[in-house]
DNA sequence: ACGCAATCGTTGCGCGTGCAACCAGAATAA
DNA sequence: TTATTCTGGTTGCACGCGCAACGATTGCGT
């Protein structure tokens, strides 16, 4: 997606301009990194995603938690933990105390490929994206970007 | 997309705060600006992004340079562009002076959509992302994104 | 001039996604 | 209890996208 008031006359050209980019600063990066991972990891980003937040809460977590975090609709994680089962990076286990849920479990081969594969990210991440930004103005982008969330999660 | 360096322990948390948020944010926005549009003007937001940037650009485009401004791999394009002529939104007319290649054009009824849609989206987009921005951090971030793009860009 | 590489746009294909419908289980109310 | 409503996860379906391959045209090298 990449729309643009780019010369409408509006009011504020210096946030429009600042929309524009951001636009096309997170489809180049996200692009980006998804390229290097997959080549030398040979992991989609998604999958990563999910390890990383698996491993976050402790080696499990619930369908519908694991969604919300990972920003995937609940269909779409259904396909996507289908994948990482079939290869052996993630499990299922009912869930006990309410037996319509489901937990996704990490299992240790998905450790093991997180482990190898996040060092790769980490760096795109800092080349691409970080290494660009300093410290001030990363706590200035991440107060803008938590207003801008707060706002629009909070219309329930 | 949310890949995320959360907790690991990397020499700079501002940075990687930074980027999660970022994701979270484009994703969020962009997902209710996409609502929204379809939801009152039944257009998507990548119709729009072609409609504006024809408009910017005099009312035709080659298939190439509207590809590189709407973040669209050629093939997307073309499917796009044949779905949007087949609504009479926009057309193709052949190059006279380099006869491979195919100018877009936007239509009257292109124009008209456009002009109808322009008011909600900028309206969408000052609500859910201008309107935490103060003109200051507008340039501080247009100035990071442009860096992180050129470094991108220029890696030929 | 010729041949070879690069570019433009289109097409076949497979994949990943969201939406809506669905079923099973849980929570609330009477 | 039973009826109603809500939530969690999965499935059918259609859609939009990128990749790789292709034909057509242009430009470069010699």
């Amino acid at each position: 997606m990449s729309p643009a008031g780019t010369t409408e006359a509006t009011p504020d050209l210096p946030r429009m301009a600042a929309w524009q980019r951001f636009l096309r600063a997170h489809a180049r990066v996200t692009e980006l990194l998804e390229r290097e991972l997959a080549a030398e990891q040979g992991l989609p980003l998604g999958w990563y995603d999910v390890l990383v937040q698996l491993s976050n809460a402790g080696g499990r977590l619930r369908m519908h938690d694991l969604a919300r975090a990972v920003l995937l609709s609940r269909a779409g994680l259904t396909r996507l933990v289908d994948r990482m089962a079939a290869a052996g990076l993630a499990g299922r286990e009912p869930c006990a105390d309410d037996r319509r849920g489901t937990f996704v479990t990490l299992t240790p081969a998905g450790q093991e490929r997180l482990r190898a594969a996040a060092p790769v990210h980490l760096r795109g991440v800092q080349e691409h994206f970080a290494r660009h930004i300093s410290p001030g103005e990363a706590h200035e982008m991440s107060a803008v970007f938590d207003r801008i969330l707060a706002a629009i999660e909070s219309r329930h």
